[in-house]
DNA sequence: TGTACATCAGTGAACGCGCGTTCACTGATGTAC
DNA sequence: TGTACATCAGTGAACGCGCGTTCACTGATGTAC
């Protein structure tokens, strides 16, 4: 066995089986034994079963975030038409589209791995991909922003997340949900274009009108008043 | 201690830790450490933690698929404006809202728990609120679809999934997104609010322009041909 | 009214199991002299 | 060129632990005669 091709067999394997059946759900016998690898292999490797699951977002948010943010740079800094919501959404469907050739895996899996990073209650995950990636996401906020004018700043805050759900559990389900889809309109649809499908329902969400002021907030106490 | 007034303490405690944890990585041991209740009584009373994590669910869904069915059925029989997209989204959001007051326990723990249960991947839990609960989500389909005639309904299906991930995603996350928007924007929101911030961004999205034209289909290729 | 039995919520202790992790060890390869 | 040692990926077996579940049992209450 060449040097280390252990690992990638471990991170391939295990890639597949978070997105499949979440963390807590997926042992490291299983991983091991479908990588044809010895147990002690995670532990002697990665460290731990925690900090397997933080190298396996980073093999595939790494250069994603790198390319985006490069792409956003560069688009900002070059003469070019303003930003738009659209056109936002646009850059990140195209970079996540880019990124996708590694193995034979599916764009599908990395979208369910990133619905799963914020719907498991792994508290070490949240902070990591936050330490690692808060960067590139803060710039899209603020382009974002820019974008969307009209929309106030923590209504767009929601709105973010909104759309990140809507991401996240579309792609995370979108086996079955293409299985359904087929047998009852009859027509077939692959991955990408569900994800380009989402976009003008995202955008309008995005662009659609406040509605903040009517529901009403209070602004926090602070502690000393 | 009266007749089974442990059942109750059981599903209190359960729900609260569930929501917080999520099922896997809250213990029996634990719930029933909280609800001051024998380790075995939630095996006695329920059969086993499957069955358990069912019950809870049924608490709360069975009082707001049954007041949510009959609104529909209501307002659609009387002589009333024909429903909009609007009116369909708040009939759901305020017939969630009018189920809530039980005990002292938050609306964002039904949410999350809602969001769990299409996040984790509990084969049993999906396919229990299905059996339980896809009449109703039939019906509201349907009626969406009337509301919204100008989209295709191939691309409704689809964007009510989105709508579905948003909602699910936005909620299970709830506590730690608030706190997020609390920090950064020194403003406090309810569930409530969310929620109802909610409605506007999935109605545009619902109704935005049709591309499912631009972004291109291949009809499904018959077996026989 | 008294006795024998049935029912049933609840208990305490143990069961076997699968988990993540540890550790002493192997065997191939590289390096120093 | 030959020997001694260091490095390091990988291994096999075991560790202790917490898990869901089981089971024989208790003790209070209800019921039949």
């Amino acid at each position: 066995m060449a040097q280390s091709d252990t690992v990638e067999r471990i991170l391939d394997v295990a890639e597949i089986l978070f997105a499949e059946k979440g963390f807590a759900e997926t042992s490291l016998r299983l991983i091991t034994s479908k990588a044809q690898v010895n147990l002690a292999a995670v532990n002697y490797h990665f460290g731990s079963k925690k900090s397997l699951i933080q190298a396996v977002f980073a093999r595939f948010l790494e250069p994603l975030c790198t390319s985006l943010d490069a792409e956003l740079v560069r688009r900002s800094t070059a003469e070019q038409p303003a930003w738009t919501v659209e056109s936002l959404l646009n850059v990140l469907v195209e970079q996540t589209l880019a990124v996708k050739p590694r193995s034979g895996n599916d764009l599908s899996i990395f979208m369910r791995l990133l619905g799963l990073a914020f719907s498991q209650s792994q508290g070490h995950l949240r902070r990591y991909l936050n330490d690692m990636y808060g960067k590139v996401f803060h710039r899209y906020m603020l382009l974002l922003r820019e974008a969307a004018p009209e929309v106030q700043p923590i209504e767009l805050f929601w709105r973010v997340h909104f759309m990140i759900g809507a991401a996240a559990f579309s792609m995370s389900g979108i086996k079955a949900l293409r299985a359904m889809a087929e047998t009852e309109y009859q027509v077939h649809m692959n991955t990408e274009q569900v994800l380009r499908l989402m976009v003008p329902f995202l955008a309008a969400g995005l662009r659609s009108e406040s509605v903040i002021d009517v529901v009403g907030m209070q602004p926090v106490k602070k502690k000393t008043s």
